[in-house]
RNA sequence: GGGGCGGUGGCGGAAAGGCAGACGCUGCGGACUUAAAAUCCGCUGGCCGCAAGGCCGUGAGGGUUCGAUCCCCUCCCGCCCCA
């Protein structure tokens, strides 16, 4: 493609002077026939090439890119809503001058098409590639200026030939490795489950409705998360939303914290991880994950059973509902004690649901008095809970039941400005609450409390400190043998109170004190040995220190982030290119025996299963060592690994090199300069890419650090109902009606009409009947013959020319910033005037030619086809598409006369059209002027008159 | 529970802190037509008023400001992501 093609309408000025009338007035003017027209210039495009692909070194580059389509058979209008705008831009940058490249390709492995196979008795392959020919043809009506010549479909072997050739590099770089890990297993078809075939909340298999389990696999993993801190840092620097990159920051999941070390009273070390070192006095029990593997060494001959039971419960379930904040917390006693390092206190060890093994070390220390979690685990099963950081608000309650303390305690308080206040505490009767706030307060108190607390009776303070008051002394809860001092001593005045089994649990049945047992702010350090009195700023560095020093624990970064698990138990993927020898183990498929191919003869039973795991001429080979017999591998990789490096393949799809892409051309076009797609990929796949830019800028492939420099995520479009699309509501949308009636440049302009793209919108048939009948407009505009041969008026023409640059101001930069809908609505606006003023003697005029063309180049990025045909009748060279963006006049847009606004306290009062020269005293002359101010002044003192240049006169009164 | 996005006429949506409702849809009225469709013209947030004009109005309440759909605080509702 060569840069003269923009020559038609390249001149320096931008402006379009020079066609002549007989040029334009050639065509006679017919009506708007979208499918005559759709399909000549897509024939035309086609045959001409225009948007085939050349390197050209004098102009920018820019390498456009939607995210690939899945092989599900039939063109969606949420499709159209992902491709359309972005075809638009792409047109809209190359119009500016950019050398544009728009590649396609199918993502074409996945589960739905071996469902297909099983269903239909038909090769995955072949459904996979009819819908592939389908598709095409659907996505061609969509007159996007797509390089096809650079297509790829990640099902076939030059495709996932590279994508095994990634495996083995990550494999050979140690970002490789296989590890046991659960998967859903359904026990009566005896296969492994995809995410999406485990159904209901009780979490059956979808084929036959048994309850899954969670079995351990031996799979793959990558080791993305050696690359964590990377991907974090390398958003600061991506022109991405910030909703993506915020949602990347918390799928990573960064804290800093200790790593440290408890011990069993056997002496098994039970490493935890923890962002709060600092409330390690706190710990009062540890929880470990029910799959910890020192559960099973651990566990009591007497808890044993119970333990068994509450493993395979707890298997059951997704990682969701286990760690669900709302659900009743569950977890069992192992019959074991651990030895808290800091103190060496004897601390139980239970097993709950709430902790994960895949996240840290799938063991925890609880600190009830400072993690809601633990505190609720707790209070339910009887452990104790003593406050070791400081409440920051030093506030505390006091709860008096009646008849605990003598009469005269309020007005006591009250003189020692003590806020105190009569509460109903239910079948009680009337008590007080005490609300204390600082440490003085709360001393002060107590104080007066022991005083006046009556002979027999108990009473409590909680919040910025525990203190339970008896007759004789006062009790701290600042350890576990106080905590069990004084759940006694409160069992013997008040055997009532025996449910509660530790001293926190007896506050907790007082609903007043609920806001005030826990808190997780840092503060000063309390009942903490020799770190009492530590404060909250250095608290917690004060105590890795001292772990360090005591070789207990250490500093430690955490992330939420996992290692890329990317084993599937699925036929329909690329296989995972790896062999097992009884001799020499796992051994790499060598580079050169690549792509292990996958059988086209395989046999698709409704079992669930793999077919490669029977497919006895897949499954046996010769170990590449030592040449024995040996089996492969069955599982087939994750599909993110296809997306991964699709934009790289693109460059030269199926390559034929030693290397995935060709380097050359690469080097030219990359990295993708726009990327578009829907917002729920911002975490896998856009994770996922960036982690295998990163890993193939270690292996020399490429030489920048992210795959995609800008994003765009455009929202979701829904049905009529404004609900989401789905057969079960019967909202969908078929596009293909659409293009057959309306055309596909209808289709594609409502779809960038229906509001601002990152937020989505409803789908509305009369709405693209409107759009229909907009084109059928600007077609009669554009194809009108001149009617009138009078002289226009200087003024005509200038107004014309006004709005034309006003039009081409204004939706430029519409189009900067993707708001398609507010550009589309520019242009209506711009074409309702030419309606207006066709017919009279600016029609003809070299400022209407301006207009004219004006209006279809900057309808071209989104009605590609009737762009092209009315700038083919307005006399313009081919294409359309390669003529330069128009550039407006900064002087011609400005407007002569202006309308201020005129306020009298801020309330619109007035409006005056003025010079646009107007100044200051002008303006505030003529807004006093006007009888209507007049009028609201009357009897008033001006106090201040706010002038806004352009805008308005705003005359604020004295108040009186 | 945490984070994000949003809440504006009958509907989709516009509004550098400065005329709220651009543009489109719907509805109503009119022109053309024997009639209808299409097309064209006009009106279309609510209330009061013959009109001029006035009052109310951007989820609720408060704040900052001469002036708030926009900025700040509290709350309610919807969607998405995470837990």
């Amino acid at each position: 493609m060569a840069w003269g093609r923009y020559r038609a309408s390249t001149g320096e000025s931008g402006a379009h002077r020079g066609w002549s009338r007989e040029e334009s007035m050639q065509e006679s003017s017919s009506t708007y026939q979208p499918q005559a027209i759709e399909k000549k210039w897509q024939q035309r495009w086609e045959e001409t090439g225009l948007y085939r692909r050349t390197i050209d070194l004098s102009r920018p580059k820019h390498y456009a890119l939607t995210m690939l389509p899945y092989t599900s058979g039939d063109l969606h209008i949420g499709h159209w809503f992902a491709y359309a705008p972005s075809d638009a831009r792409a047109r809209y940058m190359r119009m500016h001058g950019y050398n544009v490249w728009l590649p396609i390709g199918f993502d074409a492995f996945g589960l739905p098409a071996e469902n297909a196979a099983i269903r239909n008795n038909i090769h995955p392959q072949q459904w996979t590639m009819d819908n592939v020919r389908h598709m095409r043809k659907q996505l061609r009506a969509m007159g996007a200026m797509w390089d096809w010549e650079h297509e790829a479909v990640t099902c076939l072997p030059g495709y996932y030939k590279w994508t095994q050739w990634f495996f083995r590099k990550l494999y050979d770089a140690g970002l490789a490795y296989r590890q046991q890990s659960p998967v859903d297993f359904c026990p009566h078809c005896n296969t492994t489950l995809a995410r999406e075939q485990v159904w209901g909340d009780d979490r059956h298999c979808e084929r036959c409705g048994t309850p899954v389990v969670k079995r351990d696999l031996a799979q793959w993993f990558f080791r993305i998360t050696d690359y964590a801190e990377e991907l974090l840092q390398g958003l600061d620097k991506l022109d991405w939303p910030e909703r993506v990159k915020t949602m990347q920051r918390n799928w990573i999941g960064r804290s800093e914290g200790a790593h440290v070390t408890f011990r069993s009273e056997r002496g098994d070390p039970i490493q935890v991880f923890t962002t709060r070192p600092d409330t390690l006095w706190g710990a009062t029990f540890m929880v470990l994950a029910p799959e910890h593997p020192l559960v099973a060494e651990l566990t009591s001959t007497e808890q044993a059973s119970v333990v068994a039971q509450y493993v395979a419960e707890a298997s059951r379930q997704t990682e969701i509902d286990r760690l669900s904040t709302e659900k009743e917390k569950t977890g069992v006693f192992i019959g074991a004690w651990a030895i808290n390092p800091v103190n060496q206190e004897r601390v139980p060890i239970w097993i709950a649901d709430y902790v994960l093994m895949g996240y840290g070390t799938g063991a925890i220390m609880a600190v009830p008095a400072h993690d809601e979690r633990d505190m609720q685990f707790a209070l339910k099963f009887g452990l104790p809970v003593i406050p070791v950081i400081d409440r920051p608000d030093g506030m505390a309650r006091s709860v008096l039941t009646p008849g605990t303390v003598d009469e005269s305690l309020p007005a006591e308080l009250e003189r020692a400005g003590i806020s105190c206040q009569a509460v109903s505490l239910g079948e009680a009767g009337q008590g007080l609450l005490v609300t204390m706030r600082g440490a003085d307060q709360i001393g002060q108190y107590l104080a007066l409390l022991r005083s006046s607390l009556r002979p027999g009776h108990w009473a409590s303070v909680a919040g910025a400190r525990f203190v339970f008051v008896f007759d004789d002394g006062v009790m701290e809860l600042d350890s576990v043998a106080a905590d069990r001092a004084i759940v006694q001593r409160c069992h013997e005045i008040d055997p009532a109170t025996g449910s509660a089994r530790t001293a926190m649990a007896l506050l907790a049945q007082q609903p007043l004190y609920q806001d005030v047992l826990y808190h997780h702010e840092y503060g000063t350090m309390i009942n903490s040995g020799a770190f009492t009195g530590t404060p909250g700023e250095t608290a917690k560095a004060d105590v890795i220190r001292w772990l360090d020093s005591q070789g207990v624990g250490h500093a430690e970064v955490n992330y939420r982030l996992h290692d890329w698990l990317i084993s599937r138990q699925r036929m329909w993927g690329a296989p995972i290119p790896m062999v097992y020898c009884e001799k020499c183990g796992i051994v790499p498929v060598p580079y050169e025996d690549l792509p292990v191919l996958l059988p086209d003869d395989a046999e698709f039973l409704p079992t669930g299963e793999s077919p490669l795991k029977y497919h006895q001429g897949f499954l046996n080979t010769t170990c590449p060592t030592c040449g024995g017999p040996a089996t492969r591998e069955t599982d087939t990789m994750d599909t993110f690994m296809c997306s991964s490096w699709y934009h790289y393949a693109y460059v030269s799809p199926y390559h034929a090199g030693d290397v995935p892409f060709d380097q050359e051309e690469g080097k030219y076009w990359l990295p993708v300069d726009q990327y578009t797609g829907g917002v729920e990929h911002a975490t896998m796949h856009l994770l996922y890419t960036r982690f295998f830019t990163k890993a193939m800028r270690d292996m020399g492939l490429v030489d920048f650090d992210e795959p995609m420099l800008r994003l765009f995520s455009q929202g979701m479009i829904l049905g009529e109902d404004n609900e989401k699309m789905s057969k079960s509501r019967g909202n969908v949308v078929n596009p293909d009606d659409f293009v057959r009636t309306l055309g596909a440049d209808a289709v594609r302009a409502f779809i960038m009409f229906i509001g601002p793209w990152e937020l989505g919108g409803s789908w509305s048939t009369t709405g693209i009947e409107g759009i229909y009948r907009f084109l059928n407009r600007v077609w009669s505009v554009v194809t009108a013959e001149v009617a009138v041969a009078d002289h226009p008026s200087p003024a005509q023409v200038s107004e014309l020319r006004r709005v034309t640059h006003q039009a081409i101001r204004d939706t430029t930069r519409e189009y900067e910033a993707f708001k398609f809908n507010t550009a589309l609505a520019s242009l209506m606006k711009f074409n309702n005037y030419l309606l207006k003023v066709q017919g009279t003697a600016v029609q003809g005029t070299e400022a209407w030619q301006e207009a004219l063309h004006s209006l279809v180049l900057m309808l071209a990025p989104i009605v590609p086809h009737m762009a092209e045909e009315l700038w083919e009748r307005l006399g313009g060279a081919y294409s359309v598409h390669d003529q330069r963006w128009p550039q407006y006049d900064e002087t011609l847009a400005a407007d002569e006369v202006i309308t201020l606004i005129v306020q009298v306290n801020g309330r619109v009062r007035a409006r005056m059209d003025v010079p646009a020269s107007i100044d200051e005293a002008g303006a505030r002359d003529a807004a006093l002027a006007q009888d209507n101010v007049r009028l609201h002044l009357e009897g008033q003192e001006i106090g201040q008159i706010v002038y806004v240049p352009g805008r308005l006169v705003n005359i604020v009164t004295k108040r009186r």
